[in-house]
DNA sequence: CTTGACCTTCACACCGATGTGAGGGTTCGA
DNA sequence: TCGAACCCTCACATCGGTGTGAAGGTCAAG
């Protein structure tokens, strides 16, 4: 498929999606005509992308973490350095991390409207 | 305490200790000399919005999200608007799909460093 | 053949988070 | 009293992700 529907497939505008090419994110094909081509896969790949985006890890790390994620325990992956794998599992801390702070205020963001909401006035609570 | 001493207790630079209080996420006293004065309890304050930045939100959502937070089933918020609860609630969403995505693409990692380190050179996989 | 919708590259601009430095005041210890 | 270490404000710079527009090529339908 070409960039228009790609776009419009995944909510993303052209602008972005050529960007994270040109970031080493995704590689489309080319048609003779100098169009970009795009595999069906890449649906699914470009909203995984976004996901990551939006939860804070710059693309930068993506492209590192992406190629471990194509296809269950297919080993895809010329040979992961050393470093490559220390940089992985540094990276699936910060995920953790982060993955934690966001519970946590999430829970209590949570808490808080159904406190609000009168949907269980705390018993837990006194002025 | 001084910005010097929440810098070095929360590892902010004192810039961002400045930019988060000109955000509205801090409101540090000020000493006769002019100088800000941090309450013990904003060192907490501090590494929760940090862990929300990373996290990718922004600060005006943090802003929003922080006062909710402040003490477990207090409710310390004059009156919530309608639409500050409409507001709330979205986010809730927002961090729930955050946390879904990070938790789903960091368990593949995890997956893949298990079979990389010959963990459990997979069952399930064949060339 | 022309028009319109699509694509290309290039480039400049924005916004939010952060770095950095200038210019200057306060406080404390040598 | 001076210097070092801290603080202040202000302002400009950087960086990543994104918006937007110019100038032009491709292609299908009228």
């Amino acid at each position: 498929m070409r960039i228009g529907e790609l776009s419009k497939r995944t909510g993303t505008p052209p602008r972005l999606l050529r960007y994270y090419e040109e970031q080493g994110l995704i590689t489309p094909e080319r048609c003779t005509n100098g169009y970009r081509s795009y595999d069906e896969r890449l649906v699914d790949r470009v909203q995984q992308i976004r996901g990551l985006l939006d939860a804070g890890l710059p693309t930068r790390i993506i492209k590192q973490i992406l190629p471990c994620l194509d296809k269950p325990s297919t080993i895809h992956f010329p040979d992961p350095t050393p470093e490559m794998l220390a940089t992985l599992a540094c990276e699936l801390d910060r995920m953790t991390r982060r993955i934690d702070c966001l519970a946590r205020n999430r829970d209590a963001i949570a808490a808080y409207l159904a406190t609000v909401r009168g949907d269980i006035p705390p018993a837990t609570e006194q002025a």
